[in-house]
RNA sequence: UCCUCAGUAGCUCAGUUGGUUAGAGCACCUGACUGUUAAUCAGGGGGUCGUAGGUUCAAAUCCUACCUGGGGAGCCA
């Protein structure tokens, strides 16, 4: 009779041995001699290997030569109490059928480690080794626990457009879509493209941001929130930005900016929480593998702690909460500053650069930072404006190591407020007419953020490239796979 | 886009002030070994030194441009 295919994952866990048992998956090594060969399988379900054991009689001499790094197999045989070390049960095999072969001479994995540069070039395999099955099974709980964080909340989850017809967000450069052919665009009598021949019948563009969207589901659902692709066509070339990433955008009716903080830092120890409760197995082979790493590093370039004390450590404090204004001053008579170390000078109005955030993270308070009330003039027109005429509800969750993860704010609910904005930066307002209605029929307090995905995973996992968190990352000038 | 570092075997890297036939570890192939743990041991094959020019008696090594990748910055999530 057939025997039902376990997962790995279940096998290795299981007390009930002296069974015959099935596993499919993909061989990580073989080793062994002439009477017995030691076949390392895996199928993703753990980052953990099963042990089969081939006692040489019984098969065929040139499947057993088959068997390599790579190669695909079904086994059936007796789960057995090993008689190694190392492993607590093993596969006795009975049968073993080879799916595919993996030519060992042009297979590019090895046994032996790879670097992350030349695994992200063979993009279509790297699930195969164990950092990038890690890393995606950690990715998919993240993803998984979003939706229950969020539904045991009352939030709906809210399907924004990917293709958007505003171009009013100000997010960044957009990728416009059109069905135009190259060159033969329809041009108006003034000669400039006539987009009412479009597709669309108006200029179209990838979403830069479901937020606008989000924020009319709000005015009636009360609680929503975004989870799917964006879109931004800047020339950014850093370990922390892709041209196509994944963002959360959770929008709530009757939440002021300190609702929204508390919300954000609830939600950032759910899900961190939610990895150390459910990936542990991952989470310490990545933890080993960067212990393993720095080793080659300086002393001072190696992180402070390890990879799940880190993360614990997220869990134990409250994060730091204080005013944009409030970090300026520090900044200002922080010893970088006075003796000039900071390659651009603290003034109150500028735009924070890195090195200021990565001061006030890593080396003053030593734990996520909540800034708040930043100028309105750095930040964008639908913020809610304070009452002292400068400063907006803005804020922004620093985490050490990653920058900004989290940006967000009270929106503007007042309509006279919002439409005069618009029109001070120029907003085509023409556009933002069905934006505005939500200010002009019952209007409510409202805030949201946007939580990068990807900057998450990347916090979460210990990775150190935003491009080995993604399963394809879309870069200027990549979008190979 | 700017700054900076790098590109040598399938992978990771060494290669001195320019100087004979460019090396190592791992991987791969062959052989040995009765239970291995990224097995071990012995032997073997494997290179247009990123690309295109230039300097020189002579270039992996020096110069220029370009391509690709890493790190930093800007833009941001």
């Amino acid at each position: 009779m057939e025997q039902r295919r376990s997962f790995i994952k279940d096998l290795l866990q299981s007390t009930e041995v002296d069974r015959e048992v099935n596993a499919k998956g993909w061989v990580r090594t073989k080793r062994g001699n002439k009477q017995v060969a030691f076949v390392a399988l895996n199928d993703g379900s753990t980052i953990n290997n099963i042990q089969v054991v081939v006692d040489m009689a019984n098969f065929d001499e040139n499947l057993i030569k088959d068997i390599t790094t790579g190669a695909s197999l079904s086994v059936t045989g007796t789960l057995v109490k090993s008689m190694g070390q190392g492993q607590s049960v093993e596969i006795q095999a009975k049968e073993i059928e080879i799916y595919g072969t993996a030519d060992s001479e042009t297979y590019p994995l090895q046994k032996k480690g790879h670097s992350l540069e030349f695994l992200r070039e063979i993009a279509h395999l790297r699930f195969r080794t164990n950092t990038f099955g890690a890393v995606f099974r950690i990715r998919h709980a993240m993803a998984f626990a979003i939706h229950n964080y969020f539904n045991d909340r009352n939030f709906y989850y809210l399907h924004t457009p990917i293709v958007t017809g505003s171009d009013a967000e100000g997010a960044g450069e957009m990728f416009r879509v059109s069905t135009f052919e190259p060159g033969k665009e329809p041009k108006t009598e003034e000669g400039k493209i006539d987009y009412t021949e479009d597709f669309f019948g108006k200029e179209t563009n990838l979403t830069v941001s479901g937020q606008l969207e989000a924020e009319l589901g709000a005015t009636a659902l009360s609680n929503v929130y975004t989870f799917g692709p964006t879109f931004r066509a800047e020339n950014s070339n850093t370990p922390r930005h892709l041209a196509e990433f994944w963002m959360i955008e959770p929008e709530m009716a009757f939440y002021d900016i300190h609702d929204d903080m508390d919300l954000a830092e609830d939600m950032l120890k759910y899900l961190v929480k939610y990895a150390l409760d459910n990936c542990i197995d991952d989470l310490k082979f990545l933890e080993n593998r960067l212990i393993e790493e720095e080793k080659s590093k300086p002393q001072n370039e190696r992180s402070e702690m390890p990879l799940i004390e880190k993360l614990q450590f997220i869990l134990n404090d409250d994060f730091v909460r204080l005013t944009y204004t409030e970090a300026v001053d520090i900044l200002k008579n922080s010893k970088p500053a006075k003796k000039g170390k900071f390659q651009f000078p603290v003034e109150w109005g500028i735009d924070l650069q890195s090195e200021h955030e990565r001061y006030l993270v890593e080396k003053h308070f030593k734990k996520p930072v909540i800034l708040i009330d930043y100028p309105r003039d750095i930040k964008a027109f639908y913020m809610k404006q304070n009452d002292d005429g400068k400063t907006v509800r803005a804020m922004d969750i620093l985490f050490p190591g990653i920058g900004e993860i989290i940006g967000g704010s009270q929106r503007e609910e007042n309509y006279d407020k919002l439409s005069a904005r618009i029109k001070e930066m120029g907003i085509p307002e023409k556009d933002m007419w069905w934006y505005l209605e939500t200010r002009k029929f019952g209007t409510v307090p409202h805030s949201g953020f946007g939580l990068g995905f990807e900057r998450l995973v990347l916090f979460v996992t210990g990775m150190s490239n935003i491009r080995d968190v993604i399963p394809f990352p879309r870069t200027p000038k990549n979008a190979e796979f």
